[in-house]
DNA sequence: AAGTAAATTGACAGCGCTGTCAGTACGCCT
DNA sequence: AGGCGTACTGACAGCGCTGTCAATTTACTT
């Protein structure tokens, strides 16, 4: 059986291409019976739209475009399981974009991806969120985007966001009342700035606190497992060293809990390890890292869906979804 | 500046467009001179082609599907990436597409997909390549398809794969050299028949040695961190427990090493413990983790070559690539 | 130099759909 | 019953490209 075209419907519904399209579309205005009609006829010939076909005459190709250019894949996964969630609901289609994110030429190529009518929308995820040239390239374009957890511009286009300085400032506070006065930090890669703001939390937190805050327990992480291990090294080298570390993400928490396993020191009893993110490597781990769980799948499905809202033409409220993160408490935090 | 079309294309470089299509698609039979001329129009217009106009006009839609059930995110990323590169030099796009292995309509929601014009052809991972009823689906709707790892029906399209087996194989006998002669097994998910199957290694390596089998050694795992947990309770509880677990994927060895974590045993002085997959836990948790590596990448890119190459109508010989494998020795194993 | 095959180029008709706009049917008013 | 506004429907012209096929030019023969 070839193909059922849009005519091969209207001819069997006896009604013009037109109205075949009408109901596709679900545009208004189309007689209930005729609707039916219609359906009848497209189910009947199991006819489905071309979408090169939509795409060339309405000039959209119901591709979102998803930009990312993140380490760690089950963050990536997540975010592209979400996107997919609304767009598989909302009819358009995925193509995925990884990119560096200091590549000079980055707005230039994405520009040319958006141009070149492969997707109606973008939606980028950190660090890609805080590029300001490819934010401002977008939104000179006229390109409609979504961002995920951006940390500055943020009228620029709606975004989702979650609680992350307040989750961490909670995190310094639970490892402060188990009696940790030493907490290192190990912040977060700085050009990944929703990782990196994690650091406000923990200040805040010990300024809360009566205890005084000591620049040598604060130590700048690049987001990995290596860049962890490092850092851990460098504080569990100290003469008064923590007793307790927080990492900024579960990868370099791991390269904690890896040094301080090669130190021979008990965890939690020796030392109190938390990271952020829960990543899956949070409970395969011994012990198993008490961290922060963000919704990814949720975040990415919304921001998804405020993207084709705005593809739809329809008004979305410029300070958009922050949704919250929650501390997870697993084997390696424990009292002083 | 509007969008430039062929049109202002072929009027620029003084040709028909026609002939803008020709070099544009790399066809044969374009004066060197002629070329030089059109793309030096496309350069100074920018021009790029509409997708939506070239799929509509040939019936391609120039994009790829990318279908995948595994719960391994950092497999799929690579995957993932791997197909990309394939795509981006040959002018493809990716569509991702994740589905349930087990879900019944599976068949029909694939080749609906590919019947609604989005995907010129299929890349299927494990443990979809071995879902009979889609590759026959498949194969009788004369859908292009390549696969990883499949384990039978070989003949029904090109494919990638790894010596797994011999791999497992090289895995035990290591093993038995550093003398253990009690090697549990932890098995794979049946379902995923490509790390299933990693169990004949085994065998054949045991086979190999003096050493008779004992089949109290081997455990059904499911791939999952918690069956291999599971799985090293089990043989860890035996009263003459093996002094080394091989288990067929690196899940289930991070969760041989978080049980015997807890029981207190040292690795690899007490227990040596094998994965494979080389995922990025084996060398985030303590002790790392030897295993197999998969140059899975490659595989990926590999089979999107294969594919593009049968969509562009060259045959494709069909018992394809094979790709191998690679023993990583990390800290779990040990001599007994 | 004429003749033939091969290389190169262009004219044109769609691919299957949507946007525009004009037309027809219907509901409700006086 | 006539008039008017609104709901509904259809005719038609492209969207920007590729396939077909015929026309033209070039290359190579004898």
């Amino acid at each position: 059986m070839a193909k059922a075209t849009i005519d091969d419907v209207a001819a069997l519904a006896g009604v013009s291409m037109k109205t075949v399209s009408r109901v596709v579309n679900k545009e208004p205005n189309v007689r209930a019976s005729t609707r039916e009609k219609v359906q009848a006829a497209i189910a009947q010939l199991e006819y489905r739209p071309s979408q090169s076909a939509r795409s060339l005459a309405a000039n959209r190709s119901y591709v979102l475009g998803l930009l990312y250019d993140n380490p760690s894949a089950s963050y990536v996964i997540d975010v592209q399981e979400g996107a997919l969630q609304t767009c598989r609901r909302a009819g358009y289609d995925l193509l995925i974009h990884p990119c560096r994110h200091n590549e000079p030429e980055l707005a230039d190529e994405v520009l040319a991806l958006v141009r070149h009518s492969r997707v109606d929308g973008l939606i980028l995820t950190p660090p890609l969120s805080d590029i300001t040239q490819l934010v401002d390239g977008l939104v000179e374009a006229g390109v409609p985007f979504v961002r995920l957890s951006p940390t500055e511009n943020k009228q620029a286009c709606p975004y989702v966001q979650t609680n992350d300085q307040e989750a961490a400032y909670d995190m310094t506070c639970r490892l402060l009342e188990l009696g940790h006065e030493r907490i290192g930090f190990i912040a977060g890669h700085p050009d990944h700035r929703a990782v990196a703001e994690r650091y406000q939390g923990y200040l805040a937190a010990l300024k809360e606190s009566r205890i005084k805050f000591d620049k040598t327990l604060v130590v700048q992480g690049y987001n990995s497992f290596d860049s962890g291990r490092e850092c851990a090294a460098q504080l569990l080298g100290m003469n008064d060293r923590p007793t307790a570390i927080f990492a900024s993400n579960d990868d370099m928490a791991a390269g904690v809990i890896i040094e301080a396993h090669h130190r021979g020191l008990a965890m939690p009893a020796e030392l109190s390890v938390a990271g952020f993110d829960d990543t899956p490597v949070a409970h395969q781990i011994y012990p198993s890292l008490t961290t922060v769980s963000q919704p990814i799948t949720e975040m990415a499905s919304k921001a998804a869906e405020l993207l084709v809202k705005q593809l739809q033409g329809k008004a979305v409220q410029m300070p958009a979804a922050i949704m919250s993160c929650r501390v997870i408490v697993r084997d390696s935090t424990g009292k002083r």
